[in-house]
DNA sequence: AGCATGCCTGACCGATCGGTCAGAGCCTGA
DNA sequence: TCAGGCTCTGACCGATCGGTCAGGCATGCT
């Protein structure tokens, strides 16, 4: 064997990441991945330190990108921050389909461990600026439903294209989401920002 | 010890919803169960004849009630279907908000369990109606988005009542989901049933 | 040739899993 | 009083998990 570095690194991430989607990260063993690369268990912990690293580099691009995300909805308010939030979100969420699949119900143990430590904090405030940084229980539960709701479609719909899944989306959470400060019984006020 | 067999295997099953619920099915042994109770893992497996039995009868009252609402939806078309699979859905999901939180993310691998067998046909059948049972991606996606969405929330949200979450997940789902035979610029046939 | 370095592996480890089993303790009816 | 059934338990089992370790085997430099 003996094949360069990177190769077989990039063999082995690969491997866990189809793994991961359809099994989870609990339901994959590294007996399985290192099967499935052609390679032993050995191996694939001679690449990575343990398992939870192999899980941290295979997350870190869609972690970057939902960084950045939070990083742009910083100061919006309202109607902006609601449309800054679900551009974003759909957008992100149909590029790392796989990367959420594997995120996809384990969310609350991984988030235990270090390398998630902030994704918690950051996916409250995407929730909190997609429902306009408003504190109505309605606008803070269509938030919650349609944030989960992209994520299993996205990790579910596999066969579709992203150019055709992201409008769809798109559209969808634009019909769903009441804007804060347009076509409400109050006149049209620009003090309902977070307080 | 030595209660009544009744009081033992209801204690076993409230305090296995409750692990469950927090920590999956996969993610809960039946050590922490019988922690839990304040027995031992040999009493569970008197009570129960194996883990996946526990889960079963766990999950049974909800899924007579999934088992229902399929009853009620077979037949229904365009906004009767439609109506029908958002009332049922809400209205079951928030009442069996822990069973519903146990098979969040666990979804693909405990189906393949035989006292699961049915589900993913009914919850497939049930998205099919609240897409009114067109064939366009965006309909289907929308569905999805809602089924999973909703799902999540009810996991999530378990100091809400159940009055108060009820009507803004019906009022969500309802603007969300776009009727298949009002506003289209197709005349409003009565074709669009199941082919 | 000799040596060092990097890639890879089989064998092994302790922990934990779901599940089995013989038997202890208790209650009840004969 | 005693036999028998019900409830419950500690001890144990094989399987599997993540992870460790000494060493094999190329390759390349001196």
């Amino acid at each position: 064997m003996a094949r360069a570095v990177s190769e077989t690194h990039g063999e082995i991430l690969a491997a866990a990441a189809r793994r991961f989607a359809v099994t989870g990260y609990r339901g994959t063993s590294l007996q399985d991945i290192a099967g499935e690369v052609g390679c032993s268990k050995a191996t694939v912990l001679y690449h990575f330190a343990n398992k939870e690293a192999l899980l941290a580099e295979l997350m870190a691009p869609a972690i970057g990108v939902l960084r950045d995300l939070d990083d742009q909805l910083t100061g919006l308010t309202g109607t902006a921050a609601q449309e800054v939030a679900a551009q974003g979100f759909v957008d992100l969420a149909v590029r790392f389909r796989r990367e959420i699949a594997v995120l996809r119900g384990e969310f609350p143990e991984l988030l235990c461990q270090p390398a998630f430590a902030h994704i918690q904090q950051i996916s409250d405030r995407l929730r909190d600026a997609l429902a306009g940084h408003s504190d109505r229980p309605a606008a803070r539960i269509a938030a919650l439903v349609l944030l989960a709701g992209i994520s299993e479609a996205c990790a579910e719909f596999v066969d579709i294209p992203d150019d055709e899944l992201r409008p769809a989306l798109l559209t969808l959470v634009r019909r769903a989401v009441e804007p804060v400060d347009a076509p409400l019984p109050q006149p049209p006020t620009t003090e309902d920002k977070d307080s």
